[in-house]
DNA sequence: TGCCAGGGCGCCG
DNA sequence: CGGCGCCATGGC
C-alpha cells in the first residue's frame, strides 16, 4: 500500500484524498507516454492536476505534496476503481529497491531516483492494445490526438457535470469498445487521419470482436513471452506494441518494451547486449524509469 | 523545410 | 532469420 488513509471531501462535485501517498507524482504519471487521455488543468489551484477520461469516468487527480485528491470520484469508487487504477495496492518502494539490487549501472540508479513518482496505470486491454497500435511510428502529442478523436468518433458520453473547472470539455467520450471499434470500419478510420493504422486497427478490432483472437486469452498465458507471441497474432501488433499491451494493458510488469528511446540507451550504457530478464520481475517498470530518464535528458541537446 | 515519431509489414538475400 | 524500404500524418 502506499497510502495511508481515504476520505470524502465536501463540496460541490464529489472528491475524495488520499492522504500519505507514496512514490506518486502526477506529472510523471501522465507525461511518461504510458497513457494518452490526460492533460493538464489549466488554472489548478493545486501543485499539479491532470485531467481525462479512464474506465469510462472523468477524473481529475489534483497533487499537494502528499495528498492527492480525485475529483468526480468518492471514497466507493476509489476502493472499486481507482486504487487499482492507479496500482495503489502496490508497494513502489520495494520495486525500486528490487531493480536496483540487481544492477550496478550507475546510470540505472539516477534513472529510478530521478523517476520516483512514476506508476504503472492499469489501463483497459483494449484501449492499450489500440492506443499502441496508434502509437507506431507516431509522436505522443499527435498519438493523443488521435486517441481523442477515435474516442469522439465511436465512444460514449461520460459525466462531467460541475468538471469545467477541471479541464473538462463540451462533451467527453470513453474510449470506445472493441464491438463499437470495429463497428466504424476502416474508411472511417482513415477519415480520423490514422492513416496506414487504419487497417491494422480495423482488423485488429473485428479480430478481437468477433472472438478469433479474445484478449481476455492472456490472462491464463503464464509466462509473457507466450502473452507477447499470442498478441503479436492481430495485425499491426509487433514485439513493441505487445510489450506496451503486456504492461500498461495487462500489468505483466517483466515486460520490457523497446522503442526507440530505449534502443538509445541500450546502445549507450549496454554496448555488450542487454538482456531485460537480468532486471527481473519489474524490468518493464525500470523501463519506465529509462524511458523517462532518456527523454529528460536528451531534450535540446 | 525537412527530420522524426513509444513500429510493423512485406520482401529480399 | 536479419536487414531494409515503405507506410500517412503532422509536431517540432
Amino acid at each position: 500500500m502506499d497510502y495511508s488513509s481515504v476520505k470524502n471531501l465536501p463540496g460541490s462535485v464529489k472528491a475524495v484524498a488520499v492522504r500519505g501517498v507514496k512514490h506518486f507524482d502526477v506529472n510523471m504519471i501522465f507525461d511518461c507516454g504510458q497513457a494518452f487521455r490526460f492533460n493538464p488543468v489549466e488554472g489548478s489551484s493545486h501543485d499539479s492536476e491532470w485531467s481525462g477520461v479512464a474506465r469510462g469516468r472523468f477524473i481529475s487527480v489534483a497533487q499537494d505534496g502528499d495528498d492527492v485528491i480525485i475529483y468526480n470520484a468518492d471514497e466507493a469508487d476509489f476502493h472499486n476503481i481507482w486504487k487499482n487504477y492507479f496500482s495503489l495496492d502496490v508497494n513502489y518502494g520495494e520495486i525500486e529497491a528490487d531493480i536496483l539490487s540487481r544492477s550496478d549501472s550507475p546510470r540505472l540508479r539516477d534513472a529510478v531516483e530521478h523517476g520516483d513518482g512514476i506508476r504503472i496505470l492499469r489501463q483497459e486491454p483494449w484501449e492499450a492494445l489500440c492506443s499502441f497500435i496508434i502509437s507506431q511510428n507516431n509522436n505522443i502529442p499527435r498519438i493523443k490526438s488521435l486517441v481523442s478523436a477515435l474516442s469522439a468518433a465511436a465512444g460514449t458520453r461520460v459525466d462531467t457535470a460541475g468538471m469545467e473547472a477541471h479541464g473538462a470539455s463540451d462533451a467527453e467520450y470513453s474510449f470506445p469498445s472493441v464491438e463499437r471499434t470495429a463497428a466504424l470500419g476502416e474508411q472511417a478510420l482513415k477519415d480520423l487521419h490514422m492513416g496506414f493504422r487504419a487497417g491494422y486497427i480495423a482488423e485488429t478490432s473485428s479480430r478481437v470482436a468477433s472472438g478469433q483472437t479474445p484478449l481476455d486469452a492472456v490472462y491464463e498465458i503464464r509466462d509473457t513471452a507466450d502473452a507477447s507471441a499470442y498478441l503479436q497474432k492481430l495485425r499491426g501488433v509487433g514485439p513493441k506494441v505487445a510489450a506496451c499491451v503486456l504492461l500498461f494493458g495487462f500489468f505483466r510488469t517483466d515486460s520490457f518494451p523497446i522503442d526507440v528511446w530505449i534502443r538509445r540507451v541500450l546502445e549507450k550504457y549496454y554496448p555488450a547486449g542487454f538482456d531485460p530478464k537480468s532486471l527481473g520481475p519489474y524490468a518493464g517498470i525500470a523501463q519506465q524509469y529509462l524511458f523517462r530518464y532518456e527523454r529528460e535528458t536528451s531534450v535540446s541537446s
